[in-house]
DNA sequence: AAGTATTAATTGTTTACGTCA
DNA sequence: ATTGACGTAAACAATTAATAC
């Protein structure tokens, strides 16, 4: 950021100056414009000097400003160009129809607006930056939003999860006291191959319970195997 | 008067293309 | 014919600064 008292100097200068170190630094500032060679007489687009085409359509405003434009810089101060509502309008609808200007058109559109070809290729730079910002803009948006969404689809899956998993354990504890109560238990017995029945089979065989059901129970009863080494 | 938003203008970098050795 | 160095122009990103509100 420059202070008040620094000059914006736009032209075009060579400059020299002695090693900085040498000089106090508050004094080199100064130091550095000890000899300065200013080149802004020489123009540095020969297309910037192209004002044969002129429209008349351009309003007053227009050529103020120009006007303005051109004699601030001889006093090497930056002036902002302040587009009338006419050139804004045109740039525009250019723009819509192509976001690039195309071979010949930045000539054409300068030499319309009554512009230098620079300020129109700009002007179409600028545009496109703030397209693309607009665009980033309404992308972010979206992907917030799509990120929100996700995140709360997230959370009702997970919560989905926690009461499937709650209820299946209910339901696993509920069928295993159901078993418990209604089943009884049969053990092969490993030495007689002879199925027994009791309620603690675990504690009689070492090759661990074999839990059947009440069918089963029936089915093997049925078929003449003796239960706990006596037929019921 | 100060703060903010907008935007023209500047600066530096990247990329594509043509030319030449 | 291929390749690398070089110059140029256009596009872009980031930034500055003038201006309006």
């Amino acid at each position: 950021m420059k202070n008040d008292n620094e000059v914006c100097d736009t032209r075009l200068t060579l400059g020299l100056a002695t090693n900085d170190h040498l000089v106090p630094k508050e004094n080199q500032k100064e130091h550095k414009k000890i000899i300065c060679l200013d080149l802004s007489i020489i123009p540095l687009h020969s297309s910037d000097h192209d004002t044969s085409k002129i429209d008349g359509s351009i309003s007053k405003t227009c050529k103020d400003n120009n006007k303005f434009n051109n004699e601030s810089k001889k006093i090497g101060m930056r002036k902002k160009l302040r587009l009338t509502k006419e050139q804004s309008t045109l740039l525009e609808d250019s723009f819509k129809r192509h976001a690039t200007l195309a071979m010949g058109q930045k000539q054409e559109l300068a030499a319309k607006l009554e512009l230098k070809p620079r300020q129109v290729e700009v002007w179409f730079q600028n545009r496109r930056a703030r397209t693309k910002l607009k665009q980033t803009e309404v992308d972010y948006e979206f992907l917030k939003q799509w990120c929100q969404s996700l995140n709360d689809e997230n959370n009702r899956l997970k919560k989905e999860l926690q009461e499937l998993k709650s209820f299946e354990i209910d339901q696993r504890t509920t069928l295993f006291h159901l078993q418990l109560s209604k089943t009884r238990t049969l053990a092969l017995c490993s030495s007689c191959q002879k199925i027994s029945r009791g309620d603690n089979a675990d504690e009689k065989y070492e090759t661990g319970p074999k839990v059947v059901s009440d069918a089963m129970f029936k089915r093997a009863k049925s078929n003449n195997i003796i239960v706990n080494g006596k037929n019921k």
